[in-house]
Parts: C-alpha cells; sequence; structure tokens
DNA sequence: CCCTAGATTTACT
DNA sequence: GTAAATCTAGGGC
C-alpha cells in the first residue's frame, strides 16, 4: 500500500477532489489502525471561488491552505466540529483544498463506534465532522504532510471509483453554481 | 419519514 | 455582533 505522492496532489484542486474518491485514509493511534474509503469530497479554491476559506486572502486559519501541496488543513467551525481537508492544487492557484466529506468504515470499526459513542455503521462517518470525530482528527493535525507522516495518511485504495456524481456543494451560500461535490456510490 | 432548533468557538462581512 | 465548508435530538406526520 503506498502513500499518494505529492505530484498526485500538485493537479487542479477539481481534478485531485474527483481522483480522491475511492481512495483510503488510513489513521494510526497507538497500535490500532483505522481506515476507511473516501466516498465523498468537495473542492475549494483561490481567487474563483467565493466560498472558499481562502478565497479573500491569508489568515491564521487558512494559511495551510497556501503550504504545500499534500498537507493537511483542519479547521474547527460550528463552535464544535473539526473538517478536514488536503492541500492540493496546481501552479495557477495560490491555494486550494480538498475537503473529505464522507469515508466508508473499513477498519478499527469498534474503535470508531467508540468515539463517536454510536453504533450505526452507516452513520459513523458519512460527514465531514463526523469522520474527524471517529478518527480522532482534530487541531493537532492542522499542516501536517500526509505524504510522509505515519499516523495520518492516503494510499491507493479500490482503483475503479465508477460513476462520478457531481453536486453544488453542501451549507456554502456563494458559488451555489459550482459542481464542485463529488461522490460516488458503493455497492 | 421530514423538519426545526440548539450547541458553542472562531474569525471577520 | 453574527455567520459559519455541521450534527444531533426531538417532535410531528
Amino acid at each position: 500500500m503506498t502513500t499518494l505522492p505529492k505530484t498526485f496532489y500538485s493537479r487542479d484542486t477539481i481534478t485531485v477532489a474527483k481522483c480522491l474518491l475511492g481512495k483510503k485514509i488510513v489513521r494510526k493511534i497507538g497500535k490500532f489502525e483505522i481506515s476507511g474509503i473516501i466516498v465523498e469530497t468537495e473542492a475549494y479554491r483561490h481567487r474563483d471561488d467565493p466560498a472558499s476559506h481562502a478565497f479573500r486572502k491569508i489568515t491564521e486559519r487558512n494559511k495551510a491552505m497556501f503550504e504545500e501541496v499534500g498537507k493537511a488543513y483542519v479547521y474547527f467551525t460550528y463552535g464544535m466540529h473539526y473538517c478536514f481537508n488536503v492541500v492540493a492544487r496546481n501552479s495557477k492557484f495560490e491555494a486550494g483544498a480538498v475537503l473529505i466529506r464522507a469515508i466508508i468504515p473499513e477498519k478499527g470499526i469498534k474503535i470508531m463506534e467508540k468515539n463517536r459513542g454510536i453504533k450505526d455503521i452507516k452513520k459513523l462517518a458519512n460527514g465531514p465532522a463526523k469522520l474527524t470525530q471517529a478518527m480522532r482528527i482534530t487541531k493537532e493535525h492542522y499542516g501536517i504532510d500526509l505524504t510522509t507522516n505515519s499516523k495520518l495518511f492516503i494510499t491507493e485504495g479500490v482503483n475503479k471509483p465508477g460513476k462520478i456524481i457531481a453536486s453544488p456543494r453542501i451549507g456554502i451560500k456563494n458559488a451555489t453554481d459550482k459542481l464542485w461535490n463529488f461522490k460516488i456510490l458503493i455497492k
């Protein structure tokens, strides 16, 4: 299982968002391993994307989106939730990231159930704040390099994602005409 | 099943 | 001060 390289993330943010579908997120906590297949993503870009955190200017919160591709951008919102993004962009943009919105749990399901406090597998990680809670991703992962980190990284998963469904992004008010939410149906 | 409201921190129109 | 890349519980149907 090889970790996805920097070159994977050095492409257009939207391309990376689509290509991340079907890939696998691996999280190691002590000797335990948690993993899941990515089934939904959203692309957030820079100057052409009013819905992006990076649209206006660089700030303390969004600065990771301007840093090296392949890093993690974790932000805190609604007073109680973390969301997990991967920095990705080509050379045309100064900033960009892909929000991981949902995964299908694979390994470590018992740990995820414990982290989430529920047992319904379908609801374990089917939302951006749910998967961070299930995998224990927090601010301490802000800015880590997913291409070199051994506790949290992304590898090849199922190779053929099949049909990709494009939709408007969720929970935003601007740029709802852009179909930058991508998902696949498993089974 | 669908809809509504509340939780609670951060960042800045 | 208020809106935010959200989730859950609870009530009505």
